[in-house]
DNA sequence: TGCATTATAATAGTATTACTATTATATTTG
DNA sequence: CAAATATAATAGTAATACTATTATAATGCA
C-alpha cells in the first residue's frame, strides 16, 4: 500500500480524543487498527476489548486515548474530512473559475478510492467504507448537542462550508448551498450502501460512476434554477 | 390524542416479529410504549430491561415478541411505511393526472406532522421523530442481508415502488426513480435533524416549509431534465 | 365440569460490554 | 541518580443483550 503525503499530517479538532494518538505507539495503533475493525465487524460490533486483543493492550489503555466508542469514531470521520478538505484546497487551487472549481469539488465529494492509499498508515479505502455505512452514526445520538459543542463535526462542517463558499459565487442568490451539499454527500453514501445491499431502493447501473452522474446532474440543475 | 383509522389494521411482513404483538395485552404494550421510549432515550439508550419496567414486564418476556432491539425498531420502521402506503393510496386514489398523484406523493413524503394523532394506540408524532433519528440504524448494520431475507424493509421498497412508478408513467426514460425518492426520504430527513441540531450543515429558513420546498424543486427539475 | 394440553409469562441465570479506580511500570527532569 | 511525572496494566463494577428453565394462565375436549 502507497503512502501518500509522508511529510504533512492531518489536524483535527482537541475534542476528539483525551491524548492525541499520533503521540505514542498505542495510541497509533490504536488509530490504524480501529480503521480496519470497524470496515470489517461494523460499528456495533467492534469492541475496544476486541481492539485491545488485537494491539495486545488492555482496554482499560484505549480509554485513556479516547473516552468512547463514540468519540473514535467522531476522530475517524472528523479525519476523513479534514484529509477531504485538504485535497479540496490542493485541487482547486490557482482555478479561477468557479464552476471548475465547482466542478472539481463535487468530483471529489463523490469519488470511489478503489485503489489502495494510505495516509498516515490509514488505509483510505477502509476509511471511506466507514464513512459510507457508519459515519451517520456518529451525529445520529441523543448526545449531538454535547458532542457539537466539543466540535466533533467542525471539519464536516468546514468542508461543507468551502464548497458552498463557491456555489455562492456562482450564484449569488441561490439559497440551499449546505441543504444541498449534505443531501448529495449522505445521498451518495446511502446509494453506494443501497446498490450493495438493498439494490430496490437505488437503480445501479452498469456503469460504476451512475452515482456520480445522478448528482452531479442534481448539482447543476439545482444552482442554475432561479 | 385522536386515534385516526379505529378499524382497520397495519400489515407488516411476518419476519418482523416473533408472535404478532397486538395478538396480546403484553404485545401491544410493547410496541406502544417502545415508540415513547425510543423517540425520548434514542435508540442506543433505550433496552429491553427500561421497557419490561415501564410495562410492568420482565425483560425476557419482551424477548418472546422481539428477539432483538433491532428487530423491533425494523417493526417500528416498516409499521411506518406501512401506513404510510395506505396513506399514499388513500390520497392518490381516482386522481387520473399522475402530475398530481406524484405531487401529493411528494407532500405526503415531506409532510411533518405536528398534530397529535394516533393509528392503533402509536403516537404518529413519536414515531415520526424515530423515523428521523433512528430508522436508518435499522438498515446500516453488518446484519442487513439477513434482516433483508427476512423481509425487514419491503414495505419501504413497496412505497418507493408505488412512488417510482408514479414517475415513470410521467417520463418513462427517467433512469433513477427509486433513487431519487431515496435521495428526497432521507435527505429530508437528515435536513431535519441538521436544522435541530447541526445548523452549518443545513440552511434553515423561517418558513417551516423549507425542506419541503427544496425537495419538491430537486424532483420536479429531476424528472423533466432529459 | 375437570383434566390435559398448550400458550404465555416470570425467574434466574450467562457472557459480554462500556467504563473506572487503583496500582505498577516506564520515562523524563533537575 | 532520585524525584516527579507520564503511561500502561490490573482488577474491578454496573449494565446490557440474551437464554434456559420453571411457573402460571388459558384453552380444548371428554
Amino acid at each position: 500500500m502507497e503512502d501518500l503525503l509522508s511529510n504533512l499530517k492531518i489536524v483535527v479538532n482537541e475534542g476528539l480524543f483525551q491524548i492525541e494518538p499520533s503521540t505514542s505507539k498505542i495510541g497509533k495503533k490504536i488509530v490504524l487498527n480501529s480503521v480496519d475493525m470497524i470496515a470489517e465487524l461494523g460499528f456495533e460490533k467492534f469492541t475496544f476489548k476486541k481492539l485491545g486483543e488485537v494491539i495486545g493492550s488492555p482496554e482499560a489503555s484505549i480509554y485513556r486515548y479516547f473516552k468512547s466508542k463514540n468519540q473514535l469514531l467522531s476522530y475517524l470521520v472528523s479525519w476523513y474530512w479534514a484529509w477531504m478538505e485538504y485535497q479540496l484546497v490542493f485541487e482547486t487551487k490557482n482555478i479561477v473559475s468557479p464552476n471548475i472549481r465547482l466542478e472539481k469539488s463535487i468530483a471529489l465529494v463523490l469519488s470511489n478510492t478503489t485503489d489502495n492509499f494510505s495516509v498516515e498508515g490509514i488505509d483510505l479505502k477502509k476509511l471511506h467504507q466507514i464513512i459510507i455505512s457508519e459515519s451517520i452514526k456518529s451525529y445520529l445520538t441523543k448526545d449531538v448537542d454535547i458532542a457539537n459543542k466539543e466540535g466533533a463535526f467542525q471539519n464536516y462542517k468546514q468542508f461543507v462550508e468551502r464548497i458552498s463558499k463557491i456555489i455562492i459565487e456562482i450564484n449569488p442568490d441561490y439559497k440551499y448551498p449546505q441543504m444541498l451539499l449534505t443531501t448529495i454527500i449522505e445521498g451518495a453514501h446511502l446509494q453506494v450502501f443501497f446498490g450493495e445491499h438493498l439494490p430496490r431502493l437505488t437503480n445501479r447501473q452498469k456503469s460504476a460512476s451512475y452515482i456520480t452522474k445522478f448528482y452531479t446532474n442534481l448539482v447543476q440543475q439545482s444552482i442554475k434554477a432561479k
